[in-house]
Order: C-alpha cells, then sequence, then structure tokens
DNA sequence: TCTTTAATTCCACTTTTCGTTAATTAATGC
DNA sequence: GCATTAATTAACGAAAAGTGGAATTAAAGA
C-alpha cells in the first residue's frame, strides 16, 4: 500500500521533484529524455523513475524499447484530498480556486 | 528560502506526518504532548518539529517555558495551490470540493 | 547475426538522516 | 537560592539514500 507520506517523501527530493514538474507540463515523455536534460546518469535518472512509480506517483508505459512516463493522476488527487480535508483551511483555497477559473474565462 | 520539495521532504518522514495530522486535528500543541503520545525521546520529537519549522509546516509560539505548535495554513496552501495549478487534474477536485460543500450544508 | 540504442540492475562509496543518552538552557515555584 | 519542569543542543553510532561506472537485458535495424 502506498501511504500519502511515501508520496511526499518522493515527491521530497529536488531532483524527483523536477522531474515531476517536467512531466506536468508535457505529460508523456520517455526515461531518456528526461535524463538528457538533466546532468544525473542514465542509472540515477532510472532510480528515481522508479521511486516515483513505487510511490504511486508516475506510470510507466512501454512502447518497443523505450519506457514512456507520466503522472499518476490520483496521486496528485490525494494530495489535493489531503490538504482539503480540514476545513479550517478552506477558505482561502476557495478564493484562489474562484480566481483561477475567472481568469481562464 | 523554503522550497515545496523542502515542505513535501518534511511531510515524507512518517512521524513528521503523524505529527502534523495531529496538529490538524487538534490544533496547538506542546511539544511534551506531542513526544508524550509517541514512544520517541524528547531529542528526536523536538528535532522533528524543527525540520517542519524550518520547513514551514509548523509555527512555534512560546508560553513560559513551553512551546506551542500549530500548523502553518501557507503551507496548506501552498500544497493546494500547487496540486491545483495543472488544469489537467481540476475537474475531478472540483466535483469533490463541491460534494463537501454540499455535505456540510 | 552483429551492432546500436534504451533502460535497468549491480557494486562500491559517500553523505544524510534518524535515534539514543548526556549535557545545557531557561523558566517556575517552594 | 535550589530543585523541578520543559525543551533544546551536543555527541556519537547505525541505517538509509543518493551517486557514478560497469555489467546486463532487451528490442531494432542494417
Amino acid at each position: 500500500m502506498t501511504t500519502l507520506s511515501n508520496t511526499f517523501a518522493a515527491l521530497g527530493d529536488p531532483t524527483r521533484f523536477a522531474i515531476v514538474e517536467r512531466l506536468l507540463q508535457d505529460g508523456e515523455l520517455p526515461a531518456g529524455t528526461l535524463h538528457s536534460v538533466s546532468d544525473l546518469s542514465a542509472p540515477a535518472m532510472s532510480r528515481h523513475l522508479k521511486v516515483l512509480r513505487s510511490a504511486g506517483v508516475v506510470r510507466q508505459r512501454v512502447d518497443k524499447q523505450r519506457r514512456l512516463y507520466s503522472i499518476d493522476p490520483n496521486a496528485m488527487q490525494a494530495i489535493n484530498d489531503w490538504a482539503m480535508s480540514y476545513p479550517k483551511f478552506w477558505a482561502k483555497s476557495l478564493d484562489r480556486l474562484d480566481a483561477a477559473l475567472k481568469e481562464d474565462r
């Protein structure tokens, strides 16, 4: 079972957090692309992706000899649900969400 | 400066995550209460609180010889903002928020 | 089949984190 | 002033995480 604390631990490493932001921006990307942009070795990148995968933050899809990675929406959902689960802290969130929605119009 | 990755790192430890949940439930609590409930030594608890503090997750207030800890709402806000910042992942969140608000009526 | 490409696992090493006990700081109350 | 309470910092050892290079697996393509 993947706990939320586990999810946070995965996101707690700056390298992995950067990977996640990249995937949120660009959608699905192969491991190779992710590693070629950073100054990490391929093995290091591979291990980070493994951590993210076993924490349920990213998903892996196999296409020929490539591994395509993308964000698992459930993880984002879980974080959101948790951060929103204490009524005390809702008010501001609702205001901001509202503002963001208006901008989008 | 406190980065979000830093915040996640603080929450990534199961002990610290438990502390945060406790504070979200009960509001402000002294260090002593937090440590007496856990099976950790006082110094260990103190260091966890320090990590949470320097990550901006909790606040410390001094009252006589006690240190009272509470959640810093800005941290929850920051997590929320981040998890909500990618339009792709909004739809479900809005549904859930809506449902939660109805329940509250 | 043989070479190339993509990615992972294995191994040795270093750094960081976490926990305990002991010592320290600081405020309270007799 | 002196003992007590609350919490932190100091010192040290054990465990975990993170890294690069080498070896390995697996598919592609000439």
